[in-house]
RNA sequence: UGGCGGGUAGCAAUCCGGGUGAAUGCGCCGCACUGUUAAUGCGGAUAGAGGCAGGUUCGAGUCCUGCCCCGCCAGCCA
C-alpha cells in the first residue's frame, strides 16, 4: 500500500493508512503518547494508546527521540483540538532510525547557532511556513508572466563582462580567462525582448558586495521581465498588477502559513492596484520635510530615506524619474527633462525597502555610445548590445524583482536569511 | 569597511562595584500519569578550568591591549 501524506489526510478519515516521516516532538503521558509527526508536507499529532498497539510497538514509541524516522500505521480522524484539524489514532509503529541527540530543541536558540545548523533548522514549522510561502510566490510569479504573454527566456549565469561595473562581481576561471557570475540578466533580456517581444528570466544572481544588512545576500533570486514597445508608464502599470497578484495569491493560498508566522494580513489586503507614484523630485521634498533638511536633489536614497517615503502610504509606492547621474548607463532620458531618466523603483511598505527596480531603456545608439564612454565601460564587450540599437531599435522597458526581499516582506521577517534554504552571506558559505 | 553590542556547559540565560573552580532552565537518563501542545511532578547523570593570546593584580569571567568570531545599524543595492 502506498503511504499517505499529511497534506492529503482529509481524504482518508476513518480509513487505515500508513504514514512515513519523522518525529518532531513527543509528549509522554504514560500509557498515552502524543507524537508530533511530520512528513515534509505538514505536521500532524499522532496518538498512541498502550491498549491500541502491541507491547513491542509501545516500547518502541517510548524510546523514540526527537527527529527519529518512523513509519506509523493508523486511522486519521477529525479532531477540533488538534492543529490542522486532524489526528492519527496509531495502530502500529515501525522505527526506521533512532536519531542521535538532536541539537535544535523546542526552546529558544540564537541566530548564530540556528544558521550553523541550517540543514536541520529547515525541519522546523516556522521554516516550513516561510519556504512553502516562497515556493508559492515563485509559482505566482511564473503564472502571472506565463498568463500575460511573457515567454520564459533564461539568461546566462556566466558572463564575460560586468553588466554595470566590475567591483561587485564574483570572478571565476573560465578555461583560463576570467568570467563573472551574473549580477543581472538585464542586458541579455533586452536581446531576448527584441527577439520574442515579451520575455522574462528567472534565476540566481550574484553580488560580491560587502553588504552586511538584513536585506542583502550575495546569492539571491531575481525575476526580470523585459518587453518591446514598453514605456515607463507601462512598466509601473505591469508592476502594480504583478505585485498585487502575488500578494493576493499568497493571502488566499498560504493563509495557514501566514498564521504560523503571525503575519498581520490586514496590511497585505490593501495591496491592490493602483499604487501611489511620486517623482524623485517630490520624494526629495518629502525627505527634506521629514527630518533631513540637508538632503539635496541628486543624492541617492539611503535606508532611512526610503522608510520616510514608504511610511506615507499603506501600499507599495513607485518613485520615478531619478537623476540621470545616479542610475545605470542604459536608462532612457526623459525627453522633457534630460536631467532625469525614465526609471522607477518600487518601495515596499513596512520598511522593507526597494523590491523592484526598472524602467525604460534607451533605444538611442549615439546616446548609449556616449554613456559607455562616460562610464568607462569596455566598448568591445558591449558591441552586441549596441547592435540591438542598430537593427530595429524600439522603446522598451523592464524591471527586476528580488525574490528574497519580497518573501521577507510578505512573511514580515526580520532578515532575508530565512527566505532562502541556504543563505549565502558576506564571508559565510557553511552549510 | 565604519559605529554599537556580544562571545560562560549540547542549547538559552544569571553572575559583569575582581576574592573559596559559581550557576538556573531546557535537553539527556529513570519513575509516575489516558488529552499533551515549550505538559507536569519526583529522582539522577553529564557538562566549561568562562572565544584565543598577552598584560595589570596577592588574586580576573569580571580591569587593560591585540586578534578571531557573532549580531544590529550604516554605505551599496534587489
Amino acid at each position: 500500500m502506498d503511504h499517505v501524506y499529511i497534506q492529503n489526510i482529509a481524504q482518508y478519515v476513518g480509513k487505515e493508512i500508513t504514514m512515513k516521516g519523522w518525529l518532531a516532538d513527543k509528549t509522554d503521558k504514560g500509557k498515552l503518547q502524543f507524537l508530533k509527526f511530520r512528513d515534509g508536507t505538514g505536521f500532524i499529532q499522532a496518538v498512541v494508546f498502550q491498549k491500541d498497539v502491541s507491547p513491542e510497538a509501545f516500547d518502541a514509541t517510548k524510546k523514540l527521540t526527537q527527529e527519529s524516522s518512523v513509519i506509523l500505521t493508523g486511522v486519521p480522524r477529525a479532531e477540533p483540538r488538534a492543529p490542522g484539524g486532524y489526528e492519527l489514532s496509531v495502530k502500529d509503529v515501525q522505527v526506521v532510525q533512532i536519531a542521535a541527540d538532536y541539537p535544535i530543541t523546542p526552546k529558544d536558540h540564537g541566530v548564530e547557532f540556528l544558521m550553523a545548523n541550517r540543514h536541520l533548522w529547515l525541519r522546523s514549522p516556522r521554516q516550513h511556513a516561510i519556504l512553502r510561502t516562497r515556493a508559492r510566490i515563485v509559482k505566482a510569479i511564473r503564472d502571472w508572466f506565463d498568463d500575460n504573454g511573457f515567454l520564459l527566456v533564461d539568461t546566462p549565469m556566466l558572463t564575460p563582462s560586468a553588466c554595470e561595473g566590475t567591483t561587485t562581481l564574483f570572478e571565476t576561471d573560465y578555461f583560463g580567462v576570467p568570467a563573472y557570475l551574473t549580477q543581472s540578466g538585464q542586458l541579455y533580456n533586452e536581446a531576448d525582448a527584441m527577439a520574442f517581444g515579451k520575455v522574462y528570466c528567472f534565476g540566481p544572481t550574484f553580488r560580491a558586495e560587502k553588504s552586511k544588512t538584513r536585506r542583502h545576500l550575495t546569492e539571491f533570486w531575481m525575476v526580470e521581465p523585459e518587453w518591446a514597445y514598453g514605456t515607463l508608464d507601462d512598466y509601473m502599470r505591469v508592476g502594480e498588477e504583478f505585485v498585487s497578484y502575488i500578494v493576493q495569491t499568497i493571502l488566499k493560498e498560504r493563509a495557514e502559513e501566514l498564521k504560523v508566522l503571525e503575519r498581520d494580513t490586514s496590511k497585505l489586503e490593501k495591496v491592490t492596484p493602483p499604487f501611489p507614484k511620486i517623482s524623485y523630485t517630490e520624494a526629495v521634498e518629502l525627505i527634506q520635510k521629514n527630518g533631513f533638511p540637508d538632503f539635496k536633489w541628486g543624492d541617492d536614497f539611503g535606508a532611512p530615506h526610503e522608510t520616510i517615503i514608504s511610511e506615507q502610504y499603506d501600499k507599495p509606492v513607485f518613485v520615478h524619474r531619478y537623476p540621470t547621474e545616479i542610475k545605470a548607463f542604459y536608462m532612457a532620458l526623459d525627453p522633457t527633462n534630460p536631467k532625469v531618466v525614465l526609471g522607477a523603483d518600487l518601495l515596499a511598505p513596512e520598511g522593507y525597502g526597494e523590491i523592484i527596480g526598472g524602467g525604460e531603456r534607451s533605444a538611442d545608439l549615439a546616446y548609449l555610445e556616449s554613456q559607455i564612454e562616460k562610464h568607462k565601460l569596455p566598448r568591445e564587450a558591449y558591441e552586441w548590445y549596441l547592435d540591438l540599437r542598430r537593427y530595429g531599435a524600439v522603446p522598451h522597458c523592464g524591471f527586476g524583482l528580488g525574490i528574497e526581499r519580497t518573501v521577507a516582506w510578505i512573511c514580515k521577517l526580520d532578515h532575508v536569511r530565512e527566505t532562502i534554504p541556504f543563505a549565502r552571506m558576506l564571508e559565510k558559505i557553511y552549510p
